[in-house]
DNA sequence: CGGCTTCCGGCAACCGGTTGCAAAAATGTT
DNA sequence: AACATTTTTGCAACCGGTTGCCGGAAGCCG
């Protein structure tokens, strides 16, 4: 029944040894029930003996599934090496979610005038696809309408009302918007602004703004347009943002920052102008970066569930290639209170 | 010549429409120079009409070259959550390195007691290894001498003079740590109190305080035993080490940390005990992570290229790969100057 | 004990490119 | 114009598993 083991040892050798069919070991290598419990065994025994291990390629092109998924990042394109520190916790939850469910996982950052759209799913390197980008969505959402169209796997991270195509997995920014603005309130705090994009074009950004807005209606205020500055999610951004709001002269005792990187630019900035935190000023970002309790005042912020964000992005994934029913695709926040914002 | 195109587009469906043979589709769209040029361009426009991409199950099956790349990681296995910033920059720097060599990247987080040594080379998922971590190499370096032994292509990322199995890239953290000696010794400082390990099980670490002994003994002071604490690499770490430090009574005006999260914890535990710095205690890190500009006052470091890193572990990676020399795998650093040392 | 279902395992086709070798075409030589 | 050379292209085998389908063996039943 074939040639003798020789080289690197294929199912065809484990055949031989074990006095089969090749067909017979491809089936009792992956557990199919045709298969007698006695001649997996021995099977399975033989090619633990010989340091066997299936042919990636060969098992991806003839059964069309790779067991891989690919993680696209993309950035705006202004800073070249640094990575935004949230993306990089996100990769951390992502990769052991892979993990868990024994899938690889391939990575790389676009650019986006990259033809990514097709550069995995179509040449068979992966079953699905993972976006993850802040930035400005109009900038790729032709893109993503592309994907649905050609019937891609994937989810991408972003916020949750936004779900008009594709999947969409992504914290209760709205939720996380009002905790923030209650949060304040409490801390007896009446002129909040906000520092970040509140337009359509950054959905996760304005969410939040909207739900500083609804906490702010509920306390009988009404939200000041004044008081919101437009910031992407750089220090500098924060900076400037909160630089511009000093000199409008609009006077506020508290700031909402759409993340922490422009929370940490805007303490800089107010600490430039003589502003006390939290004496003249509360500040509350968001995502809770490492630096973010290490900025003096440490930084009230907002925790995502990120170990969830990636359990849940991988399953929904999953759920499409697998035809299952997704999970729910909605996350929660959680308010970690530092010297920032002075308890009431 | 073949049937018609039908379903995803193949080489076949190509060869159609051109009018020629399938292999020599292949050909062409490789850029074999054995297509003529005209046929070439004729079959690449067709493949641009038809969104084709080139099955990659397919051709490394055949080609036994998948063009990929496996990025290891592991850790202690301590902190489940949390990744090492400074890999994640490194993470940075290498996928852009990929990108640039037309390389695909897989990444994985392993734990020490997988059979992680032949789940990518053996299963033909990546034509070479990219090993990153930390930690006690001993606990490892059995698995590495069977890389070796089985002819794997691989790369680590390590200190440099513990080269003796496997190419390993790294910093120059013999004459980094002589820097930061000679810095300290700058500002005034004569008793400089080392945290991290200083054993062959971590050599990166004790590279760094061999450089450190170096610049002491050149400036005519016998380094002092008493003042190295062990420390791996996190901030709770640091803090400890400081602690012991602090508690042992042994008089010092200098921390060099092996690393900034050690420095940071360093820090926290010299605020706690009412030193001052850098008025009492001058504190170098070692690494330039975002946080440390973040730190009260920030933190002097030393910056390793991460740029250059990633290049220079995957020029390493494919030289062996295709046979090439590999390239120098010495990497310069930098001292970054901040608050916690004063100038002299 | 013949007939029927169930369980196991083999046969052969197949996934979609890549490659060694040889034939055909084009070009050069004398 | 006949022959030597060099380019282009095709043929067929191949990479190493996976899968649909079928047949033999074993188990079940009246």
């Amino acid at each position: 029944m074939g040639r003798a083991p020789t080289g690197r040892p294929t199912s065809f050798d484990i055949a031989y040894l074990a006095g089969v069919s090749q067909p017979t070991v491809s089936r009792a290598l992956r557990g199919d029930k045709s298969v007698s419990e006695a001649t997996r065994e021995r099977i399975q025994r033989i090619a633990r003996d010989i340091n066997y291990t299936v042919d990636k390629n060969a098992s991806s092109l003839r059964s069309q599934r790779t067991h891989t998924i690919a993680l696209l990042f993309f950035e705006d394109g202004t800073d070249e090496n640094l990575i935004n520190p949230f993306f990089l916790a996100m990769l951390g939850s992502i990769t052991r979610a892979c993990a868990n469910h024994g899938l690889d996982l391939l990575i790389s950052f676009q650019r986006m005038e990259d033809d990514w759209h097709m550069r995995y799913q179509d040449a068979k390197r992966a079953d699905g696809l993972i976006l993850l980008g802040y930035g400005d969505y109009a900038l790729y959402s032709a893109r993503i309408e592309q994907l649905v169209e050609q019937g891609t796997h994937f989810a991408r991270w972003g916020s949750i009302r936004s779900d008009r195509s594709g999947a969409t997995v992504g914290s209760d920014n709205l939720g996380a918007g009002r905790t923030a603005g209650e949060h304040l309130l409490a801390c007896g705090r009446r002129n909040i602004a906000f520092l970040g994009h509140a337009d359509e074009h950054y959905p996760e950004f304005a969410h939040r703004y909207d739900g500083l807005c609804d906490a702010l209606r509920d306390a009988g205020i009404a939200p000041d347009p004044a008081l919101q500055f437009d910031a992407l999610t750089h220090e500098d951004a924060g900076y400037r943002a909160a630089s511009a709001l000093i000199a409008s002269g609009t006077p506020f005792d508290a700031i909402f920052a759409a993340s922490d990187l422009i929370a940490i630019g805007a303490m800089r900035a107010l600490a430039g102008a003589g502003r006390t935190i939290p004496g003249d000023v509360a500040v509350v970002g968001f995502d809770n970066i490492p630096a973010a309790s290490l900025t003096t005042p440490p930084l009230t912020t907002i925790q995502q569930d990120l170990a969830g964000a990636g359990e849940c992005l991988v399953e929904t994934v999953l759920a499409q290639i697998e035809g299952r029913d997704p999970p729910e695709r909605h996350l929660p926040t959680r308010l970690i209170v530092r010297g920032s914002s002075a308890p009431a």
